[in-house]
DNA sequence: CCACCATGAGACATTGATGTCTCATATGGA
DNA sequence: TCCATATGAGACATCAATGTCTCATGGTGG
């Protein structure tokens, strides 16, 4: 008889992945619930955008426990840590371009966060010898984000397999794309 | 008195760029004229997108010839292609986040002609031994989409220099970010 | 079994954007 | 000068989404 706020998250997040402007009803029946009951949960539009940054947060954060950055080198934690977020790339994708139209407001403190753990990762590949010092630690962050929404979209639009989601964008990220004489 | 459909277009696109909700009010102002105007220019707000996809499209495809994608080696001709592109940045990143709304609708047929000689590109250094064969044109093609929305994003909001615009996205794509020995 | 409570369905007003219309004005050319 | 045309300003209806409300229902716990 409950709704299980999370379930109804997940149905959102995997809707608006994939049409960011989904009414308020078509989520609903995305949940497969009434819009009466979704309004009774999340006061509205804002409210469940709000709520869905809080899970990419939450989620980004786990996936960057799990990865355990300061664990082995840099490249493997990197490997690592796109596969612990690919789950979350679509979600991502969605609040990476959402997030661009709360201009005025604040943005969520958690993303900032997010960042730096990120941002430290690749700084200390580059204060190890193992990061090229050319390409900034906040444009790398930047481009990771970039080429997982590039791979969550091409995994939905089917033009490429989600097995390889974690390979084509670690391999690019890494060794990008030129062909080398010692690998 | 005429007012200069052109100029509409890039003032659309330049607002857009930045707030993708814009209203048709909006617009007219940031274009300088008043919204029955831009209403007689443009029958709507589809119209609008669709003419600004064609602008798009246009400033692409001149990004392409302008950079003759052929001459030398492919490495290079991505470099140009990226420097001919990064005016266009804004504008394709829009409507590459605005183009995942037309679901159903068919997608203009030039972006396709587009892509085709993105990859067509790609697969060029990988049959000259230039790139490596492990990751597809096509995936090359949406990275560099990725990229340059991000690069345009970061510089954008100020968290990144136009002039390491060029530089940060060829670099990250053809080199990646591991250090290298030979270089 | 009964009371309770969350839900579903739908009505309703509100809001914001849109598209259309009219009219006054100003500009440019004949 | 005079006319044609494009524009600006604003009124107006329309539409879609939203937020709020009521009421009936069905499942659950006591």
């Amino acid at each position: 008889m409950a709704v299980d706020p999370d379930h109804v998250l997940r149905a959102a997040a995997a809707l608006l992945t994939r049409k960011s402007t989904a009414t308020m009803d078509e989520v609903a029946k995305a949940a497969g619930i009434s819009r009466a009951t979704l309004h009774r949960h999340f006061a509205g539009r804002d409210a469940l955008v709000r709520a869905l940054e809080s899970l990419g947060i939450a989620e980004c954060e786990a996936a960057l426990d799990a990865a355990r950055l300061d664990d082995g080198t840099a490249s493997e934690a990197v490997r690592r840590l796109v596969g612990a977020m690919e789950p979350a790339a679509g979600l991502l994708g969605f609040l990476y371009t959402e997030n661009q139209l709360f201009e005025g407001e604040a943005q969520n403190p958690g993303w900032t966060l997010i960042d730096e753990r990120i941002s430290a990762l690749f700084r200390r590949g580059q204060l190890g010898g193992e990061f090229r010092i050319d390409l900034t630690p906040a444009w790398l962050t930047e481009a990771l984000y970039g080429l997982m929404a590039s791979g969550a979209w091409m995994v939905q639009s089917g033009k490429g397999a989600p097995r390889d989601f974690q390979h084509m964008i670690v391999e690019l990220l890494l060794g990008g794309a030129l062909r080398r004489e010692e690998s």
